[in-house]
DNA sequence: CCAGAACCATACCACCCGGTACGAAACCGT
DNA sequence: ACGGTTTCGTACCGGGTGGTATGGTTCTGG
């Protein structure tokens, strides 16, 4: 019983996923995002909680959705596939026509205050997840799958950094053909190809 | 004439280079800047303009001076040679124990708000800069010294992706020789080593 | 020894931040 | 139709932001 609420709670989220995204954590005001969700403080506050809890729905909205492609890239075979999956997946989820360049994850990752340091520790945890998630599937491949004498956890973090560094780049203006021109050079790494 | 200052104005801005480096551009409160200085606000604003002023001369600063390498590994022969002096020299200076973690230009590139537009478009323009003169330096290289079919250019985003990579890592919290590993797998992608 | 100039320190400005108290409005069960 | 409950809208809170006005202090040139 009660009134009933005047807006979609995942639609609004989707909102505040795009403000967040587009300008970070704490470049994200709580008057931008009321606005955009079209949603007035207290309801936000009533929903989701508070500024740092409707981050983290957020953050669980985009690895859902905007990151789902990983799941099935994983699978990929042979290893190098799975590989090329992630980067090219990556690129293109970093430079949508219909959604903000770079990285939900990696622009708030950086920057700025010290306040935000949970959000920050959130943020590199879950990324240490996927880095985690691509050793094992690394090391478990098959022998010869991968380059010699090339270390697993070496290779994810190198496959990691190269899609933090298009991040970066796409935040900054790089479009999706500069993008794929990277994964493109980064998979020379990948002998026998 | 006049009464002198009583600080080193080269002293008191390489304090607030740490702190930029350390809290990114916005991060940086003007009391963390003062405090960290040893100065009041109305010095920094009589010897450094304003805030955004300050920051680009620390940022010239840490061009000259933290990023001095950099001259020096671009005259490196053959080119192979050049990008890994550059890598490692990224790798390093991203993880010195008396400086702050990560790269003070990948810091302050990413985030918040869009009041500091203007110090952004600052940064990817230098960073710009640096993807030109590495895409200089390769495309006067040899024949035979760059991977067979590899562009020029193609080469110099990659190695700045791969650069930037680091930083987003090392403000993660990998040490140097993570990212000294990240340079060795990132190089394999340039053969004849 | 004094006048003018430069610097230092305090205290303040308007503005924006994340977060909330409170009353009015809209619904349901009875 | 009415009481209870939930949401909505406004207006507000303390605190921190970048930036500055003002007055006292310390120096140099004459």
């Amino acid at each position: 019983m009660g009134r009933p609420r005047e807006f979609d709670p995942d639609q609004a989220l989707g909102q505040a996923l795009e403000v967040f995204w587009r300008q970070g954590y704490e470049g994200a005001s709580l008057t931008d995002l009321t606005e955009a969700m079209g949603i007035t403080r207290p309801s936000l506050y009533a929903t989701f909680g508070n500024k740092e809890e409707l981050f983290r729905k957020a953050l669980d909205r985009y690895e859902s959705g905007v990151m789902g492609f990983m799941a099935e890239a994983m699978l990929r075979r042979p290893a190098r596939e799975a590989v090329a999956g992630l980067l090219y997946g990556f690129a293109d989820a970093q430079s949508g026509q219909d959604t903000p360049a770079g990285c939900l994850g990696v622009n708030g990752a950086l920057a700025c205050s010290e306040a935000s340091d949970p959000v920050r520790q959130e943020l590199a945890r879950r990324r240490a997840a996927v880095e985690a998630r691509l050793g094992d599937r690394l090391r478990a491949a098959p022998a010869g799958e991968l380059p010699p004498g090339a270390d697993p956890d070496d290779l994810a973090r190198y496959v990691m950094a190269v899609a933090q560094g298009m991040a970066v780049q796409a935040k900054s203006g790089a479009g999706r053909e500069a993008l794929r021109r990277i994964v493109a050079t980064a998979l020379q790494a990948w002998p026998a190809g």
